[in-house]
DNA sequence: CGTACACTTGAGCCGCCTCAACTGAGGTGG
DNA sequence: CCACCTCAGTTGAGGCGGCTCAAGTGTACG
């Protein structure tokens, strides 16, 4: 069941069996969310983190206008909320942006992780550094692209993640999002997201449409969008 | 000389004696670094992490057309580079932004940390979570924010950063950068956060002059940027 | 067959950028 | 001691990328 989760951890380090059965082991109870339900909320106490088995998961603040600004979004395989084991609290809410398949994971057994399988508790520390790394990458995205840019660069981070769980090649993905979602991601206006969609597509780029990402070019692509992996770390680390 | 590292730490947690000498021990070289100085190089192999003991780093990445986006500031107290622990290599670079002092901690002894001290671990791991809050709340600024609000919450976040040390009060502290840095965290060019400290200034605000931020109305500073503290984590967790 | 919701497109506006000129404070060498 | 350079900061004029407002179309679902 979390078989993605491993496939996602194995791009970059070694786990050995003992390490995947603590991982198994540590599994609590499963839950079906329908689309757009927040399902956690800034300032709830958190007592166990929440692996995504199925669907996109978004990380979001709302301002008082109501504009509300997508931080990151979770894939299959992701831990979505990992750093709650260490904050306690989170400072941003997260919410399924279609239905999701989750499953629980109880602080109190990563805790024990973290006291028997040192190298264990490393990797899952280097899954949240991995977040704050698209984080990163997202700053520049926001601060420095203009729409067609952050736009692509989005199509082609997703390529790479989905494409790490098998969700992906490098012609096409599913990508059940709307154009306000996606708008959110991005720090547009949806109208603005359309316009850009047109051209990416009149470019001859990708296409986006009915759930699905067509990337026509990837490497024209990655070029426009200056799109380089380095940020999601897909070399394997020593152990 | 790692004092302002246990006082930002123990605002969010229990460190026990011995934990405080394993951080003591773990202390490598100290370097003075003068100005404008990137120490760190994305992709360079990394084998200790960067405690800052006096001054101010910035994580930064550049796009081809030389524009630059700064993703975190940090101030004395603060790990510049604990990731690196379990990244091995960085995916943006590091500099100073005024003369540095900081003091190298080789990641063998990071590794043994996390092999003695597993709750001194977790305040570590809590460390880089913190960093990522920081990226999130940026990504926010940057993605919804005005020019004028982004730099608003800008000054708030580092009044309370810099207070946790000791080096701000509600009414003023010192910040030594240029407005084509401030620019370069904020997503504007240097023109316009010219004119933005301008409208601050005689909104009656916030001074920003000759390396000083002198805070003329803390509230209706944190107002304007809808300044929330919660994303800094300062409440302790329980141990 | 009506309602809801995602998407699409046009027209006009505005926040921030670009380009450019100028001021002022150091620093340095003749 | 001053002429000169450099670099941070300041200000104005004009342009443009993305926003706002508004009116559509398409389609799924009751």
């Amino acid at each position: 069941m979390i078989d993605k989760q491993l496939m996602k951890l194995r791009v970059r380090d070694d786990i050995s069996p003992e390490e995947e059965q603590a991982l198994h082991d540590a599994q609590g109870q499963v839950i079906d969310y329908p689309a757009d339900h927040t399902f956690i909320t800034a300032g709830d106490e958190l007592n166990c983190s929440t692996l995504l088995l199925e669907g996109i998961l978004g990380r979001y603040k709302d301002l008082s206008d109501g504009e509300r600004q997508i931080t990151e979004l979770h894939v299959a395989g992701d831990f979505a909320d990992l750093h709650s084991f260490t904050l306690k609290h989170l400072d941003h809410n997260v919410m399924t942006l279609t239905p999701a398949k989750i499953v629980q994971v109880p602080h109190e057994k990563l805790k024990r992780i973290t006291e028997q399988h040192p190298h264990l508790a490393r990797v899952l520390w280097f899954s949240t550094n991995l977040d704050a790394a698209i984080h990163r990458e997202w700053e520049v995205s926001l601060g420095r692209r203009n729409a067609l840019q952050r736009t692509a660069h989005l199509f082609c981070e997703l390529q790479v993640r989905l494409g790490i769980v098998g969700l992906a090649t490098e012609a096409e993905y599913r990508l059940p999002l709307t154009q306000v979602q996606l708008a959110e991601c991005l720090g547009l206006t949806s109208v603005h997201v359309n316009r850009v969609l047109k051209e990416l597509r009149e470019r001859r780029l990708v296409e986006f449409r009915s759930a699905r990402v067509k990337i026509a070019d990837l490497a024209g692509l990655r070029s426009i969008a200056e799109f380089d992996p380095a940020f999601l770390y897909l070399d394997r680390r020593p152990r």
